[in-house]
DNA sequence: AATTAAGTTCCAAATAATGGAATAATTAGC
DNA sequence: GCTAATTATTCCATTATTTGGAACTTAATT
């Protein structure tokens, strides 16, 4: 289960689901997911109490809550008497996978950009702070889907992350900063907004970003930035793999395809989804 | 896209998604998980009015209903003023599916079971009258992952959702009668309850079910089914083909791998997860 | 059997959702 | 380029739901 070249680890980030410091407006429903979040976001099914010290609200409240919640299938509650994510979540998921455009465009080109490189390639885009994954071909056995697809990562650590965040606008990123919390996953982790700013410049004048091991050690990866023309849409690809078969000499010889492959993605979403966005 | 070998068309029976009829008592969060349904079930992304004819809400309360699901990312609202499914039901999705046990434990028994018959195999769980798949082991080419794991088919044209149907106790399966709606896919397909029950008494008697190109042309398989002691979780496990190279006297011999392959996960539940459930 | 902890139910007060109509923004027709 | 039609958004008094504290029930522990 282990062992793959791959760089997304399990986004144990604090700040990976987006926004947690900020609470939007979204009434009931925001409350509930806030719910749902903290479940789905735990390593194993949580009994009431430990969701109780977790949420800090009313012990009423808090149970009528997860009931609707288990109710509507989104959360499961197991003989033992604890809540785990539940099904429903699936079958919402694998319809928002399957239509999902830009991942139908992308997909040629990501299996020509492995078969190149013989190495992971990834698509992701930016919701948040994070990446969320949307695709992954890769060579040998087939993929554990889901393992990746759908995890979101922090972007200030992944490749695809920092590339997204070199064509995002000034101000956007000045939004998005005081909500980061850096977490050092390895030693080369970025964990200071000084460092990440620095190194984001540098990427929007290459146009490729670089994962030297932020994330998890032992993975590199290369990575281009793919965005719609009013910044309103915000992704990236990446080639990825293990630090002894892939050199940073042979990243940047990659640079090239990746940055490639990027603008032949951007070049068919503006024919088939309009110029404007 | 298409070609392989694959029973699972798009669940686009109106009873696939589990109880459209009753409506459940989950106050506000039932009317939005509703609207979510409607949007993520559509074929295409739905704009406003097409909503609303849907929803027969009025106008104020839809239009901030969506609002909230799109703030929540559980949909999202494209340049053309189009509602479609978010990305942040794939990162809810991938933590329910790489934490669900059921699926932990199958995993081994199902890659054995491929290695054994040299065709798909896949693993489904009974939710409400849907079955919700949950993984595919296949031969060729890596998974295109989301296009059918989580989906949601209907029980009584699957080989899995009859196996499954054949260990409901009969007052379940009562109760989920009157809320099927039969949906002709194939010439096969069962339209009665009639039908559909006297072949479930010969699935509970024999111990294995037949998909005889009931849910798609030209596909076949063969499933058993898995639950636990107290019928509280109820799923199965099947192998599919293409009828050309699965003979139903090549089916009838894989039902003994099929049912003994449910007794193996069977037994690991009981041993990691307990005997009572 | 008594004690403690965990989980569930209840209901008046606080809060959020509803729905109808008015307004604003697009799009299509001339 | 203007007008009419369609489509989308905002507003707010009414209505319904959620909230939160406490009382109650059940299960686990000594």
């Amino acid at each position: 289960m282990s062992s793959s070249g791959d760089s997304m680890a399990q986004a144990d980030d604090k700040g990976a689901s987006g926004d947690t410091s900020v609470s939007r407006d979204t009434g009931t429903l925001g409350k509930l997911m806030v719910l749902l979040d903290l479940v789905t976001h735990a390593d194993a099914p949580l009994r009431f109490t430990d969701i109780l010290a977790l949420a800090n609200q009313p012990r009423g409240t808090l149970h009528r809550q997860l009931g609707h919640l288990v109710e509507e299938g989104l959360l499961e509650f197991d003989a033992e008497g604890r809540y785990a994510p539940g099904l429903r979540l699936l079958d919402f998921a694998s319809r928002s996978w399957a239509r999902n455009e830009f991942r139908l465009i992308a997909a040629p080109h990501l299996a020509a950009l492995h078969r190149e490189t013989g190495e992971t390639v990834h698509l992701g885009v930016l919701r948040g702070s994070s990446i969320i994954y949307l695709d992954k071909v890769e060579g040998h056995q087939p993929v554990r889907m889901y393992s990746q697809i759908g995890n979101a990562s922090p972007c200030y650590c992944t490749g695809v992350g920092k590339a997204a965040l070199s064509v995002l606008p000034l101000d956007k990123i000045e939004e998005l900063l005081p909500g980061l919390h850096f977490n050092r996953f390895t030693s080369a982790t970025h964990v200071s907004a000084e460092s990440l700013l620095a190194e984001i410049g540098e990427i929007a004048a290459t146009g490729h970003a670089f994962d030297r091991e932020e994330h998890e050690a032992g993975i590199r990866c290369v990575a281009a930035p793919i965005w719609s023309d009013d910044r309103s849409f915000i992704g990236g690809v990446s080639v990825t793999g293990p630090a002894y078969r892939l050199s940073m000499e042979l990243l940047q010889e990659w640079a090239v395809p990746v940055q490639m492959t990027a603008r032949k993605i951007m070049d068919e979403m503006r024919i088939r989804l309009g110029p404007r966005r």
